[in-house]
DNA sequence: CTGCGAACTTAGAACACCAGCT
DNA sequence: AGCTGGTGTTCTAAGTTCGCAG
């Protein structure tokens, strides 16, 4: 798989290639597997040490005044800073939180505090409003000052040094203790998520570097010299046991790379989709049950752009599903539903708990397959009850080199993009109109993708905001209109040789055509913040659309980059900025 | 196969910051 | 100068994939 991508990757080259920035897509590979031959950094940075209250600062139990051993103190500290969370209120949080915390308890404590209602963290709370606050109303100065501070300990962890390359590493901080934020109804939201300490960190370098040097008085867990991964260290987290990495930033060399043979796979999908959709149309027939299910799987993964699905451990995480992982309950079959037939109605919670809710006409192939996985279920069984991620990809394996589930969503949404864009967008629209094309073309994959956030709390009053601002606008633009006419009769009913009134003539149309081309911008604007209120534009742009279909359009249209893609942006995608020329297909 | 863990990508929320307004 | 809304950045949770051991 990899020869056969990077074989390809090679036929393009970047036209400035005398420009280092550029011509760092062109060096050699290295043989399967080694992802570098130098690596050294300063090792992670490590949060603050918690500082104890002050004494004028109480913890209250059942009324009373109680001082909590630091250790106790400072859970109780992770607590009163969430007090204004929605977290705070629920179950599940408290209870969990209250188990953990009682375990970093001294004896006494514990014998003491028994009930989390007459726990009253009012006045930590306070204290740590009025710190936010103070940090909020610094003068200029004092930001200037912790600016700096900050600026100081990205120079020193920030960067490392691979291969020839001082790169940026993406995420240089240790995580920092507090309580776990699981998203939806997470069975483990409230848990103390714990200090990491040095004894806990696996430090990667390669031989000839210098070991990062561990906090005073503290050890690293181990010194691995593995170039067959690209994380510079690692740690164990205490929520589910799995292993957090610090990793290099998106405008890396390495990572750069992959994603750019990400991309090239998607294509590389194009080019055989259509025998795989006749494959799995057949396979739809099929006399074994689990080739059937197989066919319908990806038939909803390649039309709706489903995830995988992977089985997810009960009581571990959140009850979140994929394709195919979906069950019985999650989708309601109509025979006919708002003039369609065959229709699949699909309402599940997704990654992140997302909901996914969708009406879809399905072929009758498909349907009636449908029927069938269903009989002499229940609700909580599994829909794909002879199927899961593994036997999927391994099929799409063997059917083109490099293919699994995922591949499916970046190709979707990649070929959509593209094939928006070219439907929506006009030469002759001026800017404002162009991005909104993009825009568009953005917003349909993500709804394909299902990438959602929650409305801006403030949404509704700043649309109001802007309306108001249109109407204005419009008020303005009436008057503009009358002094024009009033100004256009004048100048015919008076002698219409004089310059004086010509020229106030054309003043005046002036005004009336920025006033228009103002409303216009503005009447844009809303209808794109309409569009967009609950949807998220940046996933897509981040993780599924080719870059080098934005950067051609862009060329094409005349619309500068930056209008489209922001600084960060711009660095992760530099190779197809770089590289792409206007006449790119995906 | 199947289960499991490691490594890496993808995701929305929270937070920081800054431009354009009053 | 201070406010505010919107954008960009940071954070870290939650996915996917793959390879390995049994």
């Amino acid at each position: 798989m990899k020869e056969l991508v990077t074989g390809e990757m090679r036929v393009k080259t970047p036209k400035t290639e005398a420009l280092e920035s550029a011509s760092r897509w062109e060096e050699e590979k290295y043989e399967d597997g080694v992802k570098w031959k130098f690596l050294e950094h300063n090792g992670p940075c490590f949060p603050a040490e918690y500082q104890p209250l002050p004494s004028n600062v109480h913890f209250l139990y059942d009324g009373k005044k109680v001082k909590l051993s630091l250790e106790a103190e400072e859970v109780a500290f992770f607590f009163a800073q969430m007090l204004d969370h929605e977290y705070t209120t629920k179950k599940v949080f408290r209870e969990n939180y209250f188990k953990d915390w009682r375990k970093e308890m001294t004896n006494e404590e514990r014998s003491l505090i028994k009930d989390l209602d007459k726990c009253d963290f009012g006045e930590i709370h306070a204290m740590h409003k009025a710190k936010v606050e103070a940090r909020k109303n610094m003068t200029k100065e004092e930001k200037l000052v912790v600016k700096e501070a900050n600026q100081k300990v990205v120079e020193e962890y920030g960067y490392c040094l691979l291969d020839h390359h001082k790169e940026r590493i993406g995420n240089f901080k240790i995580e920092p203790p507090g309580l776990f934020r699981g998203r939806g109804e997470h069975p483990k939201q409230g848990m103390l998520k714990k200090r990491i300490q040095p004894e806990d960190v696996i430090i990667n370098c390669s031989k000839e570097a210098r070991v990062p040097k561990p906090p005073a008085g503290h050890r690293w867990k181990e010194v691995r010299r593995d170039n067959s991964v690209t994380w510079l260290a690692s740690w164990t987290e205490n929520i589910q046991g799995s292993i957090k990495y610090i990793m290099l930033n998106a405008n890396s060399k390495l990572k750069g790379e992959k994603d750019w043979e990400k991309y090239e796979i998607a294509r590389k999908l194009k080019l055989c989709v259509d025998d795989i959709r006749n494959q799995y149309g057949q396979d739809l027939k099929s006399k074994q049950m689990v080739t059937r299910q197989r066919a319908v799987a990806l038939y909803f993964i390649d039309k709706l752009a489903l995830r995988a699905g992977n089985e997810k451990e009960e009581g571990e995480t959140a009850d979140t599903v994929g394709c195919c992982s979906l069950r019985v309950e999650h989708i309601t079959l109509h025979e006919k539903l708002e003039g369609n037939e065959c229709v699949v109605e699909f309402d599940f919670l997704g990654k992140d708990s997302i909901r996914y809710y969708n009406k879809v006409p399905v072929i009758t192939k498909v349907f009636k397959n449908l029927k069938l996985f269903l009989e002499n279920k229940q609700p909580g069984d599994d829909l794909f009850d002879r199927l899961n991620t593994g036997m999927l990809n391994k099929h799409l394996g063997s059917l083109m080199a490099g293919l699994s589930a995922k591949v499916f969503r970046t190709y979707n949404a990649s070929i959509t993009l593209q094939q928006q864009l070219k439907e929506l967008t006009n030469k002759s629209d001026n800017e404002p109109e162009k991005l909104l094309s993009y825009n568009r073309a953005n917003r349909a994959v993500a709804i394909l993708c299902n990438h959602q956030r929650a409305p801006p709390k403030t949404f509704d009053q700043s649309m109001a905001n802007l309306q108001a601002k249109i109407d204005a606008r419009k008020e303005t633009l009436a008057l503009e209109k009358t002094e024009l006419k009033q100004a256009k009769k004048e100048a015919k009913t008076r002698n219409s040789s004089d310059p004086k009134l010509q020229n106030l003539v054309e003043r005046k149309k002036a005004a009336v055509k920025r006033c228009e081309e103002q409303l216009l911008k503005l009447e844009l604007q809303a209808t794109d913040r309409e569009e967009n209120k609950q949807i998220s534009l940046g996933t897509s742009k981040l993780n599924y659309l080719d870059p080098r279909i934005s950067v051609a359009w862009c060329k094409n249209t005349e619309v500068p980059i930056e209008k489209i893609y922001n600084k960060s942006l711009r660095d992760k995608f530099a190779w197809a900025i770089d590289m792409t020329e206007e006449d790119f297909e995906f």
